[in-house]
DNA sequence: ATTGGCACTTGAAAAAAGATAGTGCTAGGA
DNA sequence: TCCTAGCACTATCTTTTTTCAAGTGCCAAT
């Protein structure tokens, strides 16, 4: 168990690396708590024990080890409301009303990228929440027509689609098969169902079935695909501990790795902070991330910096973008 | 004038500083023209007179200088065909019916990165050949509905809108407005005409015609706006001019500039080629760029890389995909 | 015009020297 | 038992020195 001294001494380097990112000396501790810095030093000896601080060097200053953040994410900071310039800025954006759900999610996450100079992540998906409210096909010359999906949350997605030797009235009576059929389906779910459902009787109304049931399978599947959405790369290189080409690379090589990012993903619904080795990413980075839910759309929101990050800040904006977004479409209703 | 000597030196050095990135000594070049060392020192001399070489330092080998890669460019290079590998690569993606032109333009440039570890830059825009065809309004509750726009050329964008307080038998009569006086106008002119046809009338028709107007506005106001594509970011931390953070900070920096971007535009039409200090990005980089155009789409691609970049191979790629691109709609129509 | 030879220059890499910030430990005092 | 002053020790960072290799310019000879 820590004594109230100790707690106090972790909080105040890991405070103070995070702001000047070099190792903390006794000297500069003692005069904090009003003691020498030699009683400074063996209470650090103590917490090295514990494997909460660590040494670069034999004769260096300490420097919280990934078990120290923990411990100070866990016990030690409290994350309090945003301050009012930052909050002032983010209900700019959250009260514009012509912005719809997902560019509110850009648009702030963005914003704080650059207040905070780390990258942040959208992970954005269409809910299954949505269903199916309706196909619409729109002609616009002999073989092209333009296929548009609506769901009853009011998401769309458009798709050009090309048929040769295929009437109109066919595909009509596709679209109508279609609308009669499956709508209400969760939207993810359509494109099994089209090839459960539709595929099997289509062939009746439809000559040139194959192509148009893998026209139509297509645009649903595009439809219920991912996005991600990654904000402030540049960022990292602001940060002192990724000043070596070769980080660089890798995180960046990371950073546009689909697969890697879909995968932060997590059940959780709460803040949850993933420091160094706890995340897949990057053994020098931390991920502070949360799962958004609203009726048409949820995702996984995410700020990524060093691991000497100024957690405080981070999770109560992140706190406030989550509650913001999620009162958005409560408003909407 | 140069000697037809002094040419092959120009060209040997700045092929082997493309290929090695380090200063080409003499003792390397007079293997390959049967003369002594001291000969190929006394011809690099001239050349450095006439400011085509440069030196490191005092001592060292040289490097071309920009108006030697200038010389080279225009002179001495001949671009041929693509090798066959690169192309059928390339090919895979024109050939795919498939894809729209603007997936093709991205693939195939992202594709180009990728072969030549340099970035590349898609600018794209809708064409004035573009004309409205037609507009569309699909509601999908009360107060939202989707506001979709056509184009004879086939592009297409949809919006969400939405209103309180207006009817939906208002905006159907907004939309007929609209597509009977509207319609066939070119599509960046749609928004102007919009104010100087439909804003005097619409008065008659609708009662919040304020609120109906200008959302509309913004519909056609969005859909000409520019789109901006750059691929291959990383790869400019492959490049070893390229290894210190600051000029990283800098490049990356720029290519997030839109504005920048967005002006990187020429008149012309060939390939053109702008090194160092010719282009207004960064002193230390090439862009090797040409514009496309097609029936319903107008753009610039580009090529950006180090001043020691492959321009046979960039210049003959970026031919290639002009081409194909252009031709592709031809197959279409 | 071309060449071999030689003195000279420069930067890069390796080694040495000095300076600094911080530690661990011990012995004495509250 | 806890705290503190003092001191020897250590690792890194910076600066200086040394060494090394690559390449040049120039000159006299072919």
């Amino acid at each position: 168990m820590l004594t109230e001294r100790q707690k106090e001494i972790l909080k105040l380097i890991v405070l103070n690396y995070i702001q000047l990112a070099k190792p903390v000396g006794s000297k500069l501790l003692c005069k904090r708590l009003n003691c020498s810095s030699a009683t400074v030093r063996s209470e650090m000896a103590i917490l090295e024990d514990w494997e909460l601080l660590e040494k670069t060097h034999t004769s260096s200053g300490r420097i919280p080890s990934e078990k120290g953040y923990r411990y100070y994410v866990d016990y030690l900071m409290n994350p309090k409301e945003i301050n009012g310039e930052d909050m002032l800025k983010l209900q700019i954006i959250f009260k514009n009303n012509e912005l719809e759900l997902s560019d509110c999610l850009n648009q702030s996450l963005k914003l704080i990228a650059e207040m905070t100079s780390y990258t942040s992540i959208v992970l954005g998906k269409t809910s299954h929440d949505n269903h199916l409210k309706e196909v619409n096909v729109v002609p616009f010359n002999d073989s092209d027509m333009i296929a548009i999906v609506i769901t009853d949350k009011g998401h769309v997605e458009h798709k050009k689609i090309s048929f040769k030797n295929v009437s109109l009235e066919e595909i009509k009576r596709t679209v109508t098969l279609i609308n009669d059929l499956i709508v209400g389906t969760p939207i993810d779910e359509v494109s099994s169902k089209l090839e459960f459902e539709i595929k099997p009787i289509i062939g009746r109304y439809v000559k040139e079935h194959e192509l148009v049931y893998n026209t139509f399978y297509q645009v649903f599947q595009d439809f219920s695909n991912k996005n991600i959405n990654v904000v402030g790369k540049n960022n990292i290189l602001k940060q002192p501990e990724f000043n070596s080409i070769d980080k660089i690379k890798n995180i960046f090589g990371k950073l546009e790795d689909t697969n890697l990012l879909t995968n932060i993903e997590t059940d959780n619904n709460d803040i949850k902070v993933y420091i160094g080795k706890e995340n897949k990413l990057d053994e020098d980075v931390t991920i502070v991330q949360t799962k958004y839910r609203t009726p048409s759309q949820e995702g996984t929101i995410a700020i990524v910096g060093p691991k000497r990050m100024d957690y405080e800040r981070v999770v109560s904006l992140l706190e406030f973008i989550k509650k913001n977004i999620e009162d958005k479409e409560d408003d909407y209703e």
